[in-house]
DNA sequence: ATGAAAGCGCTAACAT
DNA sequence: ATGTTAGCGCTTTCAT
């Protein structure tokens, strides 16, 4: 049970040969017979060796892995960004060291931290607000750093991402198109988010530039924007009187708690009042009615991230100055707004 | 931009001070002086020093984290599994390195094996069916394992978690008492998914049980199971004449689709088709009406599984023989079914 | 409370 | 294609 882990000497002592040879054998590209590293592997194997990544690492000073964030581990939208980050990573034989922060920016900076002891040859966190300090570490790094879900003012270095203001223009402008002109938006209330504070602003803008009330604002509290804080947020509004003839979430989750709250109340979506949120999650295209909403290509902006992020480790002259690619976001109109 | 990296000797002679001191300043329990080590702190940030967390564990053999997967990175009971045990590691000073296999077993053992690589002081992973060569690989590494979200018949080592076969014989139960009598069930049809396939059978023992048809089975196809899925597989069920009075879903994802595809054609629920479903995802507490669900109280499993790491951690010799630690679900009934 | 010497397990660099 | 020597950045161990 608690015999000695193995180590390569062992390995190379049980086939016969240097420590060298084996640690050769572990590495696809080295320079071994086929034939003994084969032998090599398979006696590792039998031995129960488990190559030690942290002392390759230190010695070769190649961890092989990229550092990424998000805000949680419990959004569809996340999941493949990082999901297509990982394989386009993959395929350049790096591997992704995933942390989350739960939308904290102390957290976030607590995490960064973290991830940057462990050596990552490359960092891509969400979005392009941080805490000074971790601005700092991100920038003495001494390795690419890509910023993503976000078109930062001041970027730390790289950007792949998309203006979550712009997004909810488009979104307004879609609405008074069909006619809508008492619209709220639910969220982006709290500064931590500032994806959704964005969102909320770009609300804004747009409601002004059409001569409308930009005023109805429903908050929600903490992000992540949810179900019920959309839902309970719709409730307060009704309960008050304010008669929207529009609703936009801050998310699909919180459009459709929206949703539900007027099919509980009797209220017709989109008769009534229209509802429209953001993520292209899938209940905006589930729901009855689906909902219209801004599909942001989580994906894309992965495999733009990765790739990038590949690019720069195989030539480190392309990080002569920022790069910032843009990902076009894509409305979808949905049954509740039209 | 890319001088050399600033390592723990130049902090040292920046403070004039051997390296050990300063390595001492680093561990909060180590035996420095307070005003020296407050000094070698403000010193090092100055100068943009990040401690190598991989040289530390090389050289003291503790690496300071815990190995854990999950199947995906959207799902919020894996989320509210792994935030638990992550704040319950935390408090032990252990960090989480989280990986996850999309549900794939054959990713799972890649993924174990790149984890160990890296030396994690535990093993947690999700569910207790494993490739051959991980459970190798998990049995060979001379740490604590831990298995969470099942209860294996034959465990690696030790187990946090509940039956799911179990939590669906529940379910009949409440229905059939509901006056149900042909039962469909939603998924689980792919052996990939063995907590699903898990539940599929415990659906199918509880029929036999009460005498009645098990063999409504709608399949969904590779996990996970979503929304969209659900609703396809009642609306086949459907356009195939096939007449459940009560439908139950491998998760309450794939109930909600089903819940919405009846919305789409009229058929009411509960008064035409009862429906339910697992998890206790938001959308059962949300969606109009609510659905009948089972919650496997995904926190605790977390919380349990972490205190279980820490202790296993703290004195090795409690790791004399296996532990099983049984949470045990909850029946929340919805709308959905009454 | 602080320091000196040695070495964790691997691989770069140089050999043959 | 394989071997030898040295050392990656830290901490153990033993001093003082």
């Amino acid at each position: 049970m608690s015999r000695r882990p193995v180590r390569m000497a062992d390995v190379a002592r049980a086939a016969g040969l240097s420590p060298m040879t084996v640690s050769r054998a572990f590495r696809a590209d080295a320079a071994v017979g086929k034939e003994t590293r084969a032998r090599i592997l398979r006696i590792a194997e039998e031995m129960g060796y488990v190559f030690d990544a942290a002392a390759s690492g230190l010695r070769s000073q190649r961890t092989g892995f990229v550092a990424v964030t998000v805000p949680s581990i419990n959004n569809a939208n996340f999941a493949d960004t990082v999901n297509a980050l990982s394989r386009e990573l993959g395929r350049a034989g790096l591997q992704v060291l995933l942390g989350y922060d739960l939308y904290d920016p102390a957290e976030e900076e607590a995490l960064v931290e973290q991830l940057l002891r462990r050596r990552p040859e490359a960092v891509v966190v969400t979005g392009g607000a941080h805490t000074p300090r971790t601005r700092r570490l991100l920038q003495a790094a001494g390795t690419p750093v890509i910023e993503t879900w976000d078109l930062p003012e001041r970027p730390v270095r790289h950007v792949v991402g998309f203006s979550n203001a712009a997004c909810m223009e488009t979104m307004v402008d879609h609405l008074v198109a069909r006619g809508a002109r008492a619209i709220a938006f639910i969220g982006g209330d709290i500064s931590d988010d500032t994806r959704g504070a964005d969102r909320r602003r770009g609300f804004q803008t747009a409601m002004r530039r059409h001569g409308l009330d930009a005023s109805r604002l429903l908050p929600i509290g903490a992000p992540p924007a949810s179900m019920a804080t959309g839902a309970a947020a719709m409730a307060a509004a009704l309960d008050e009187g304010l008669r929207p003839d529009a609703v936009i979430g801050v998310s699909d989750l919180a459009a459709f708690g929206a949703l539900t709250e007027c099919q509980r109340r009797g209220v017709r979506v989109p008769q009534d009042v229209m509802i429209a949120g953001f993520g292209a999650y899938e209940i905006a295209a589930v729901s009855v009615p689906t909902i219209t909403t801004i599909d942001p290509h989580p994906a894309e902006i992965g495999r733009e991230a990765g790739a990038l992020a590949v690019r720069l480790l195989a030539d480190p002259a392309e990080d002569r100055g920022p790069i910032r690619i843009e990902i076009a976001p894509l409305l979808r109109v949905g049954g509740s707004t039209s």
